[in-house]
RNA sequence: GGCGGUGUAGCUCAGUUGGUUAGAGCAUACGGCUCAUACCCGUAGUGUCCAGGGUUCGAAUCCCUGCGCCGCCA
């Protein structure tokens, strides 16, 4: 049993690269693990509540829903297009969601971790929080730089500081809590520096889950965002499901939500008595010329656009371009340091790795069994090599060790060295002039080597896979990742098809 | 200003609890191969491990100081 999030995705904007590449990341996970034959559910969805969605709507002049209908549909879209297989998409104004969140707030009121108190200070929108007065940069918010209002508000405060020590204590007690180690350490210094109770509720804020006992609040997006791991697996609607998939295994996001998830979110949970999440797993920033991703400086990449244009460069189907985006996520993205992205570094990942060593490996394989005739599996007339073996072996257990570390990227370096073997291995047996018995013998390896990168590589890039194994005739269908990269698995006189056109064409 | 992170080859990074000549990929150069998508394979490198000091028989690794960059907080 395995449960895996993303964060819901804020719907001021449109998906970019960087929530897509959280996303990826999560979904490469997902599809291990039930590659691996886990029960699996991955879910992810929108947040669409709070005053900054309620002013896009109003300058829309649409309704709040309306805004959220269209953005939230786009991202649904958007992930469907890049082969994110989720299980559930859930959004915050749906009414199973806005349901669990009025029954947890009541009864955290019950339980006397929230109690009531006022707000005041400078308001900044964006932030959607409060300033003092000394914070101010010339009376204007000091991130943003825009108008701030004073307001003073009653609000409902969560006792974060009660629990400063349990969290502490929690920490200390699992090291693997947060991932990875640096990020770890941070949270702790942070909590160790002392928790403030913080407000969960707004009465200036109308586009939002009202509170059932004290309607005129309502519940603060965080709160509100966070409680979705919750509602979707249905946590005081159905308890089977809920017992089930509770607590997640992992749960992915980029850095500047660590807090939420890693101090305010466990605080929450233990309020609620309920089991922590196993990691949370912290990734770094895409940046574009050394600086940050913004709508503001224009320098935000849309996925799409990018499948588009390699599809474009290379002529190859929008699925295979999908693959590659994945693979280049993965290998390239900043799992622990920022990373610059450029076009050009993904282009250049697509010839380096894909089109030169992946493609060509299985071309130069094909089109040498073309030239010679073989349509089927050669025959290795049992003299399996167990050099061959023990070194694909050895990778492979590299591999699950990466997955097993929460590094995905870390995995796929796996797979390439395997390839850089294979291409070594065709090298050093000289298919194409050694006498037909070793020819086959050798075919025969590569062909199976060739099996088994293509099923280490499901679950970064499904689409390309499933076409070589295909081509391999082998069988996908609840296909298991621990028996089926066995070595010397691939039948002989298995027919295969090889008339397979190059996948990752070179690029000019 | 406080807290934290980070600084290793031209580029992107890995370096486990201190332990021989500091590693990988890309890029570069040279050689080989010619089945293949002008691909692939091999060889070669180059490093003030940010700087300075300290601990130690021994430091990229531990400690102190400073500098650069990033994040959070005030």
């Amino acid at each position: 049993m395995f449960y895996i999030t993303t964060p819901i995705y804020y719907v001021n904007a449109r998906p970019h690269l960087g929530t897509t590449y959280t996303t990826v990341i999560a979904d490469v996970i997902a599809r291990y693990y039930r590659l691996m034959g886990e029960d699996t559910f991955f879910l992810t969805g929108t947040d669409e509540h709070g005053i900054n969605i309620q002013r896009i709507a109003e300058s829309k002049q649409i309704t709040p829903q309306q805004h959220c209908d269209e953005i939230s549909s786009i991202f649904q879209e958007t992930w469907r297009k890049l082969g994110i297989q989720y299980d559930d998409f859930i959004r915050t104004s749906e009414d199973r969601h806005i349901k669990i969140v009025q029954k947890v707030f009541e009864s955290l009121l019950n339980k006397g971790v929230l109690y009531k108190g006022f707000y005041k200070g400078w308001y900044c929108p964006h932030c959607e929080s409060y300033y003092n007065f000394e914070e101010l940069e010339e009376a204007n918010c000091p991130v943003h730089q825009n108008k701030v209002d004073y307001l003073e508000e009653e609000t409902y405060f969560f006792s974060w500081s009660k629990y400063q020590e349990k969290l502490l204590e929690y920490y200390a007690n699992h090291p693997g809590f947060v991932v990875p180690e640096n990020r770890y350490r941070e949270i702790i210094s942070f909590v160790e520096r002392g928790l403030k109770d913080i407000s969960v509720s707004r009465t200036s804020v109308s586009w939002g889950i009202p509170v059932v006992s004290s309607p005129e609040h309502t519940v603060y997006v965080w709160l509100d965002a966070l409680l979705n791991y919750l509602s979707a697996v249905g946590f005081n609607s159905d308890g089977a499901l809920f017992s089930f998939w509770w607590p997640p295994g992992v749960q992915v996001m980029a850095k500047d939500i660590l807090r939420q998830h890693a101090a305010l979110w466990p605080a929450v949970l233990m309020a609620l008595d309920l089991p922590l999440p196993g990691h949370i797993m912290v990734h770094e920033y895409f940046l574009v010329t050394g600086s940050r991703m913004s709508k503001t400086r224009g320098n935000v990449f849309d996925p799409l656009v990018l499948i588009d244009e390699l599809s474009k460069l290379s002529g190859v189907d929008p699925q295979i371009s999908t693959d590659a985006l994945r693979y280049f996520l993965i290998k390239d993205g900043p799992e622990r340091n920022d990373s610059d992205f450029s076009f050009e570094s993904f282009i250049n990942r697509f010839k380096v790795d894909l089109a030169n060593d992946w493609g060509n490996l299985i071309n130069r394989t094909f089109g040498l069994m073309l030239r010679v005739g073989l349509n089927k599996v050669p025959d290795p007339d049992e003299l399996y090599d167990s050099e061959f073996k023990t070194e694909i072996q050895k990778y492979i257990k590299l591999y699950h060790q990466c997955f097993f570390q929460l590094s995905p990227k870390e995995a796929l370096n796996q797979i390439c060295a395997i390839l850089r073997f294979l291409n070594t291995y065709i090298d050093i047996h000289r298919p194409w002039s050694a006498e037909e018995k070793k020819r086959d013998n050798c075919l025969y390896h590569i062909l199976e080597g060739i099996r088994i990168v293509s099923i280490l590589m499901l679950p970064f890039m499904p689409f390309s896979s499933e076409l070589i194994l295909r081509s391999l005739n082998y069988c996908t269908d609840k296909l298991d990742l621990r028996t089926e990269t066995s070595l010397f698995k691939i039948k002989p006189h298995t027919p295969i098809f090889l008339n397979l056109p190059p996948l990752f064409p070179r690029l000019k």
